[in-house]
DNA sequence: TATGAATGAGAATTCATTCAT
DNA sequence: AATGAATGAATTCTCATTCAT
């Protein structure tokens, strides 16, 4: 509910106000439910991220896909989430700057860091299994995929044409094979 | 100056006495140099996109550019922006929620159809001309790499250890001939 | 309250901060109860007039009194505003041009209307009827005892040595029967 | 000129800006004529009453005049000053609040002193010698025939279809022989 | 739990005035 | 005399937060 009004407007633009009228009461009693704003933004965002940073700081660790298919589904993963977490995926997208420095940025960066390193696993694995190409810069590639998934929140809508999954495999054919017909 | 901060800061979270204090005035005097807060982030936007909207159009209209060296262009001259711009880079990508509905935002939205005209009549001849996949969604394709565009700005530092162009190359290596090893 | 500051002060020389000072909190607990100055102006302006609007445009179709006695009632009525009324008399009186343009304007413009139309048709039927002398402008005679109600609210004191019907009836013995003797 | 900016908005609301634009220079510049721009609306307020208040002081003192043609003489000669000086009028009439307890505003109070006492004059020479009537408490009348000089400012346009000496010849024919027909 | 009144620390903006050039 | 840059105090308004009821 919050969630939605600090994706809409940012969370800087939100009042608390908004958040009350919104919940249908006054903003003196939000207070009876949060101890702050920040707090209201720092259990948004930890409620999605938790379970998620959990399960990308394992797959940092497990993963025994073949590359590709594990390309594959690192990006349905990522676009997952912002399908799932809409307003939470356009709050660190667009507001996160607006927290700098806090703890719940913090929280943030720390899975910004596990996907990082699950996503460099897999390219390296690819690499080195023969699979993928040896001459690309690895950190370039990464960045590559990580602003298609992280972009992909900007214009994905849920009742487009296309559905979340035909979206990742077209980029993943896209990304894998390229844009170019093979001579 | 106002500029950098509106980028380090966003621009509601930049007060006018930050732009003063950085420019070693007080809040009040700025206001001898500009109308209104406003006004700064106009010229700002404006400054920086007028030129290149006109480009972009122009682009959209002509190019003869052989497909591959097309796409090569186009992203070079996207991240050409973000290194030329910094500031207006980052505004338009974390801010410009910010200033919705205004004139400001409008010009952001026409350079982005400009962009977007220019590319898809890019892709749409590379589709034409044999040189590029059919199976891809265009409108799909587009949105990948200006994703990698815009995410650019993100996270290039002018004194990392890869050169824009060479960004861009591998980028645009990527892209064009996928991440995997052909068969 | 706040309307005794305003017309003590006039309107643009009254601060918010002298308006809550005055009602014991902080200029800013103000907006609590008024979203802004204009409304806090308005909303004065507004109680005094609506009623009294409607009973002059009344005035103005109706009343079948004698001349004479139409006169004294008119006269009676304007003054008895501005008793009743000073605050936003002298508000009007002295302080309307700060506010030129605005829809509390036009609300007492509309009232100068209606006041300007019952006086008129008042003096007509005077004429008509013989009672009243027909080589006078009535232009003239209305602005004149309209002077005379408005400057009435610039003088008069509750608490001076003649009460406000007393006044009104000199006045009118003025106006009607003319300060010389007959000769 | 800064007098007629004084008079359209109103002393507060004027800036030293507006009075500067309108002598064709920026507003530093002003600073080499006024002091200040209390100073400004005071040589306005003096130069205009300077001479005005000496002959109404004089007038005050003798006065020859048979009783009805002083009555027709003071207020010709007040409905003269607010056609030779609108501007000093209106800043008088509607603004003076704005400067209250100021040396101006002292000036215009000793004016006003002036006024009321040259009137008193007449009333009680005319009273005295039969002329005008015994019962109408004279202070009202004066305040009757002031409030009509005063407002006559706020309404007479010079390019209207009466002259100021038709208007003032009809204002004194009613005061003085009323409104009504004789019975 | 919820209300509604109040707080207090800013925010953007205005404007008379100063002053070096 | 005039400019243009700067000042600094004041103004309206915002908003997260508190608290008695």
């Amino acid at each position: 509910m919050a969630a939605a009004i600090f994706a809409r407007k940012g969370v800087t633009n939100t009042t608390v106000r908004d958040i009350a009228t919104e919940a249908g009461m006054l903003s003196g009693s939000l207070y009876h439910h949060f101890a702050s704003k920040d707090e209201m933004l720092d259990e948004i965002i930890r409620n999605a991220l938790d379970a998620d940073i959990a399960l990308d700081e394992a797959l940092a660790r497990s993963s025994e896909l073949e590359p590709r298919a594990a390309v594959r589904e690192l990006l349905h993963r990522g676009m997952r989430f912002a399908v799932d977490h809409p307003d939470v995926s356009a709050i660190m997208r667009d507001s996160s700057k607006e927290f700098a420095g806090t703890a719940t940025y913090e929280l943030i960066r720390r899975r910004d860091r596990a996907i990082r390193l699950a996503w460099t696993r897999v390219l390296e694995r690819g690499v080195t299994a023969g699979a993928f190409r040896a001459d690309l810069d690895p950190d370039l590639v990464f960045l590559a995929m990580i602003s298609v998934v992280i972009s992909f929140g900007r214009w994905y809508r849920p009742d487009g044409p296309r559905t979340m999954d035909q979206i990742a495999d077209t980029m993943c054919d896209l990304l894998l094979d390229g844009l170019a017909n093979p001579v």
